[in-house]
This record gives C-alpha cells, structure tokens and sequence, in this order.
DNA sequence: AAAACCGATTGCATTTTGCAACTGGTTGCA
DNA sequence: TGCAACCAGTTGCAAAATGCAATCGGTTTT
C-alpha cells in the first residue's frame, strides 16, 4: 500500500482507496447481497472476482477502517466480514452511481429495479436503509418499523423482475 | 475498449466507465477547475497526471458520451472539451464522493472547503450549480440569478482559505 | 476415513499504468 | 521572415496491477 498520497482533495483521497474496478463492488454485495463471507462474495456476485483479488481487497478495505473482519463462532475458519460506519456511509455513492449508470448505461432489468427504487426513493429512503445496515453490521439497535425492510422490499422487487421473465 | 461487460448491474457498469484513479478526476478538473484544454487538463491538476494517460482517458470519455470535443476558433490547434449532460449529472456522484472523504480522510484544508460546502448546500446546490455547467459546457440559456454563482462562491472560498495560510 | 468446503496463497501470463522523450504542427514575437 | 514557445497528443519502455488456474493447510460434513 502506498501511504503517499498524490493530493489532500477529498475526491481523490477517495478514489485513492475506492478507485479501482472491484472494491465498490465488494461493499455493494455486502451491502445489498448481504455477503459476509469469503466464499459469498468469491461465488455468488455476478461479475465473478478472482480469489486473489477480492483477497488484496478485502485487506486494503480492513486497513481504510471500511469493513471489519471477526471470527465466525459457529465455524472456525470462517470470517464475518462486516461494513463499519464509515463504510455504511459510502451508501450514497453507491447510489448516485447506480442512479447514473441506471439513467445512461444498458443496464439490465432485473438488475436495475433497486437502482430505480433507491433512487425514487432519495435520501430519506438511503438513511432508512443505512439504519438497517447499521442493525446488521454493526449491531445497533432500532426501534422495530411496521411492514418490510428497505432491503426486503429492494429483494422482493428484484425477485418479482426475475420471475417475471 | 472491450465491448463485453461483466453485468447489467448499473454500479458495475459504471465502474467499467469511470472505475479507474483518474476519469472522475478529470471530470472534476472540468466541473470546479472549469479545465476546457489538453493543456490545462494536463499541467494545472494536483495530481499530475501523465499526457497519454490523459489522451486515453479523454478517449474514453468521448467513446461514452460523457464529453465531447470542438476546435476552439481562436486557435487551430486547442480543442475545447465540455461537458455532455450524461457528464454534468456525475456531479452528484463526486459531491457524495466528495463529502464521505471530507469526513473520513485526511483531506487538505484548502481543499476540503469545497466539498464542505457542496455538502452543506446539499441537492438543491447541487442542482444550481448542474444548471451553471449546463450554460458554460451546453450554451443553455438561463436567466441570471442574483449574486454570485455557485462556481463563483466555491471558488472564493478556495481562495480565502488559502490566503489565510 | 473420505469428501467437501473454508479462506486464502502461489506462479505465471497479460494488461494497465507511469515516465520521459519526442513529433508534427501552430502561434506569438522580434 | 525566422525562431522560440506552445499545442495536442504519440511512442518506447519499464514497472505495477490484474486475471486465471492450480494449490495449500486446515475444518467440517458425511
């Protein structure tokens, strides 16, 4: 890792840790595949990484303070990774780009259902879903909500787009 | 260029497009640096960025409709890039961008006025300021709001905190 | 006891990046 | 008119990052 940075611009600093093809990614399986472990992200992301690779990420991605790693109790060899806060708060970036690439690229359907619903659902609809996230990752409790879950809701939709088909 | 993508998924796609250390930056440069030529792109960035990189990158940009490209009248040789409209609404994306790494990492004072103040002025500064780059990189006509414009105000900024050092 | 699964690591080929020098042309100035 | 400075890139080459496939030592399941 290089500790030097090429400018104190917030837009580069960031894309000194995030720019690269991969580890938005990775924080995006954790955040809406709920992927917390090794093999999850390895196998069950649609864009299939390499071992070594999502290896290299993953450290980079613990040194920055973005995700946290923890033993599994109930499986010796396995990690739980989990998102920290400041890794929960990359939340709007994510969706601004998906609301982008949504708005512009050839975006397939089913995959872009939840980059509609977060975008329509703005700001208010990304805090509640961070709030989720903080739940789930960082073990904070909240006031239970009536009905589903943002991610319920995000999952139902995307598996409705897929039957559909 | 490789035509094939990894996913449908708007995030991935976007990654493929603007997934390295140095298109947003010039897009930034663009956007807040009002950069419009090979050589102001090229020699008055923090970062300093290498000339073929910035060719391929521009390229690329071109290739995907985020930029465009014209001869300036007054001088044969300088091409004038702008900003398309798919370019100007990445300006969410580095204002969230912007605001995760002002909170989070060792961002410079002079630097980080900016984002500081895109993220206090939130969507609807945002939204001011999309229709400034609208008038200087599409011609789009708007009527003149009082005082100074947001590019003005940001750029003030900058330069009083650096003349306070 | 064997097979499957776990989080990685290794070796190696390919691709991308980064640096420095350079190109062919244009413009400004004496 | 001639020459220096400037313009947008291009080229050659070394170094680093990426991608693939095989593998490793250990754990869990059957």
């Amino acid at each position: 890792m290089t500790d030097i940075s090429r400018s104190g611009c917030p837009i580069n600093l960031s894309l000194e840790v995030l720019g690269d093809k991969w580890s938005l990614l990775i924080i995006r399986d954790m955040m809406f595949g709920n992927r917390r472990h090794f093999r999850e992200l390895l196998t069950k992301s649609e864009e299939g990484i390499s071992s070594n690779i999502l290896a290299d990420r993953l450290k980079t991605l613990l040194d920055e303070g973005i995700i946290t790693r923890e033993e599994d109790p109930t499986h010796k060899q396995k990690g739980i990774y989990s998102l920290t806060e400041q890794g929960i708060e990359l939340l709007p970036v994510l969706a601004q780009m998906a609301a982008w690439g949504y708005k512009y690229l050839p975006v397939s359907q089913e995959l872009g259902i939840r980059a509609r619903l977060l975008s329509e659902g703005g700001p208010k609809l990304w805090a509640e879903f961070m709030d989720e996230l903080r739940e789930s990752h960082l073990g904070t409790k909240r006031r239970k909500r009536a009905g589903p879950s943002v991610g319920e809701r995000l999952q139902a939709a995307y598996e409705s787009v897929v039957k559909r088909k």
